[in-house]
RNA sequence: GCCGCCAUCGUCUAACGGCUAGGACGGCGCCCUUUCACGGCGUAAAUUCGGGUUCGAUUCCCGGUGGCGGUACCA
């Protein structure tokens, strides 16, 4: 028995610049570039901009961004090169155009000059009879091109025959092609559309894997069938599930943002946001929830993906991110975070915030919640006297109880400021007496907030000046 | 309509045909506590339905139901 040769492992992501990255590619991209990792194989991002009139060159690059910001890389693609480019469908148009005109040569493809009037007709006529709309072949045999008349686009003469393939996730999935009708290939030799240009680039590029999104199973006979007419080799398939809406639909903006640069501005980890990702629709054996991208690219198995679509759960997404914060030192979050402090106008120097998000770090699920709660140690918020008064005392227990504090305080040198010394001093002011007395209204003071982080923890934040100051402010409220 | 795919707690999911169907998020309760969070402990919650095959089906087969995807001169 003859040895059989392995081809090298190569798999693709090959998006349209049409929108935003969304969660969907960034799904198909990062299940992709962990095959691709854990298998030692070429990774090819190829752009699929046939389509001239939506494809956009920002959106080309904020593709690119997005899935790098992720921590997702490439082996070849339009902006590394490899020597099987260009990587961009739209500087490679010769090539199709040499393919095209094979098929047009065999015999495989033929134009059509029917119009999209008439194939509109053809159309509502049959779905009337309520029968499949398909293309009913007019042009499949003329001797000679209508009189007068210009070709209207190219087709692939499709076999009527039974298309099976063996999907990595699904297993056995047959068509039946005789439901398909001739399909539109190119609209000329110069403008091929996406299922023919796929089908040579795949081969082109040696794309051994084909892993895309379950939308395009319907698409695969499609390209199997042109692969035989052109001799190419068949890949591997591989049919992802879709990520959903809360009501099982396509992921869609009507329920949650979807673009990946939406939950990068709103602070989000790109650490938590790929381990999210990869547990949508897969999982693995254990029973571990976070998983860093070694250990994702280790244990991920392809065939342990779930053919069911996964709705995407913004909650799940929240506590993982906090458990990745939870990983990160203050310095590394302030250096996170400062740039949403910057957008939230607090002007806030490395040092300052890395305090405060020692003291706020508990109650925050994404970066842009570091400004959030920590805008109170820049500037006091506007409260009213009310709000000093903790449970049933009433607002004449306030001031002394402030007082109290505020003698205390002046006492410790703004050397000693810090959570231990504070937390003896209050213990003492406290003593005996009931401890909500004093330090709700001193945390009040401190924070102008119903909730907030507790007075020690603040006060170690603003210094000695500030705190006392506030406090002043306070005693002065209820004045 | 037609074609294809799919079906375990609310959600993400685990379970060679064999334990009380396991874990996580979220929910709820208790504890901690000046508040809100954090944290700790605990708890409720699922095999879509009907037939088979089998000593035994979440698991295999058939059918119903439901959901999704596709049905472009988009990708």
């Amino acid at each position: 028995m003859a040895e059989k040769i392995e081809k090298p492992i190569r798999v693709r992501m090959a998006p349209s610049p049409t929108g935003h990255l969304h969660m969907g590619t960034a799904h198909t991209a990062l299940f992709n570039w962990l095959f691709a990792r854990q298998h030692n194989a070429t990774f090819v991002l190829r752009v699929e901009d046939t389509d001239k009139e939506r494809s956009r060159k920002e959106y080309e690059e904020e593709i690119a961004e997005g899935l790098r910001w992720l921590g997702i890389d490439w082996n070849e693609g339009p902006d590394k090169g490899g020597d099987f480019g260009p990587y961009r469908q739209s500087e490679r148009t010769v090539i199709y155009r040499k393919y095209l005109q094979e098929l047009l040569d065999k015999g495989e493809a033929y134009y059509c000059y029917c119009t999209k009037e008439d194939i509109e007709a053809q159309k509502q006529a049959l779905t009337a009879q309520g029968l499949p709309p398909k293309y009913n072949g007019h042009c499949r045999d003329l001797k000679e091109p209508p009189a007068g008349k210009n070709p209207e686009v190219i087709r692939f003469k499709v076999p009527e025959t039974k298309v099976e393939f063996t999907d990595m996730i699904r297993g056995k999935v047959v068509f039946d092609t005789s439901l398909f009708g001739d399909m539109i290939i190119a609209k000329d030799l110069d403008n091929p559309l996406y299922n023919f240009a796929v089908v040579v680039d795949d081969a082109l590029m040696e794309i051994t894997h084909v892993i895309r999104g379950e939308d395009h199973v319907s698409n695969t006979p499609k390209q199997i069938l042109m692969q035989r007419a052109l001799g190419f080799p068949e890949p591997t398939y591989a049919h992802l599930p879709l990520i959903l809406n809360p009501d099982r639909s396509k992921m869609s903006k009507r329920f949650a943002d979807t673009a990946l640069s939406d939950y990068r501005n709103n602070g989000y980890l790109p650490e938590a946001m790929m381990n999210f990702l990869a547990f949508l629709g897969w999982h693995p054996k254990g029973d571990q929830d976070v998983l860093g991208t070694e250990e994702l690219i280790r244990e991920f198995d392809i065939t342990r993906v779930q053919k069911a679509g996964a709705i995407f759960n913004q909650e799940k997404l929240d506590w993982l991110n906090r458990e990745y914060l939870k990983k990160m030192s203050d310095a590394e979050i302030a250096h996170a975070a400062q740039p949403f402090f910057a957008a939230e106008k607090i002007a806030a120097d490395k040092e300052k915030i890395e305090k405060v998000v020692g003291v706020v770090r508990g109650r925050a699920s994404t970066l842009k919640d570091f400004p959030a709660a920590g805008r109170l140690f820049f500037e006091l918020p506007e409260y009213a006297a009310s709000l000093l008064v903790w449970k049933n005392t009433t607002l004449e227990t306030v001031v002394p109880a402030l007082k109290k504090a505020e003698t205390a305080l002046k006492e410790v040198s703004a050397d000693h400021f810090d959570q231990v010394f504070l937390r003896e001093t209050l213990a003492a002011v406290v003593g005996s007496g009931s401890r909500g007395e004093i330090l709700w209204p001193l945390r009040v003071a401190l924070s102008g907030q119903a909730s907030s982080p507790d007075p020690v923890e603040i006060m170690s934040v603003l210094g000695k000046e500030e705190s006392l100051r506030r406090i002043a402010v306070a005693i002065e409220k209820c004045a």
